[in-house]
DNA sequence: CATTATCTAACAATCATTATTATTTAAATT
DNA sequence: AATTTAAATAATAATGATTGTTAGATAATG
């Protein structure tokens, strides 16, 4: 898990500035279980910082996936959302409400490309998405 | 994989018309394991229809993905993708140029939502996407 | 504290997708 | 075969997420 420290000193390693605005965001990142789209972390950076752009919240959440920070999951059909947890875990999603929770568990052992594909991708990685409806919604 | 016929008897029973338009789509996708976008199959239905409009494709594929005739795929994060292939499948994709193959490898006896997790999720599958580039690409 | 490269905010633009509506048409009925 | 009608099409506008542009502001460095 990122933590507002750990973001910081990526940042200014790569020659970047470390703003009010952006330590807001690594704070609102920091332990964050919630896979927030762009516009919950707006949202929330807006209330201590009321004139802040919506361009600075997308400019910073693409830098930090850039920098490999934050994982982008696509996996809601309407909007990205961002996960600061990069470790290798999946996930699962309500149809109804897009509520996503974390799947911490390691299937790399049982899910591999085929051979007859490993000739044409060279694979990085693989993410899991469950599919079904939250207790919340039935 | 779904076929014209298919298609035409499903729309029929659904007391929806079977347009030349919708012939037209319905062809395209006969067997089509290109995962097509939305324009792609509105370019390759202009061609015999020029006066198709995009609104059609999206209003046809969103009547095929309602009636269960077609899968969604959310896998792409500039666009979505459409499989007429609806038996249970998984995905790999080119991180770089977007190339879609099919992997039709069955993992569901080693993968399952954790028993933590049951109890607030009722799960109705799961979808793997592999990342990583394809031999074209690199 | 002066410099400078980067960042922010405001705004416009883009792109995929969806909504609206008048017109057309498939297909059921006469 | 002509009529009817509910549904589909095409044209168009609208929406909503995201990205591009730019002038002014600011973090970081010496």
């Amino acid at each position: 898990m990122e933590t507002v420290e750990k973001l910081t000193k990526t940042l200014r390693n790569h020659g970047m500035k470390i703003t009010p605005q952006r330590l807001m965001i690594f704070k609102i990142l920091e332990n964050n279980t919630s896979h927030p789209s762009a516009e919950q972390v707006f949202k929330r950076v807006k209330k201590i910082y009321p004139t802040v752009s919506f361009t600075t919240i997308y400019k910073t959440l693409e830098t930090l996936r850039d920098l490999g920070e934050v994982q982008e999951l696509i996996i809601d059909e309407d909007r990205k959302h961002y996960d600061p947890n990069t470790d290798t875990h999946h996930h699962v999603i309500c149809s109804n409400c897009k509520k996503i929770l974390d799947v911490f568990e390691d299937f790399s052992q049982h899910v591999k490309l085929p051979d007859t594909l490993k000739k044409d991708y060279t694979v990085s990685g693989f993410q899991i998405s469950f599919h079904g409806i939250c207790k919340d919604c039935n």
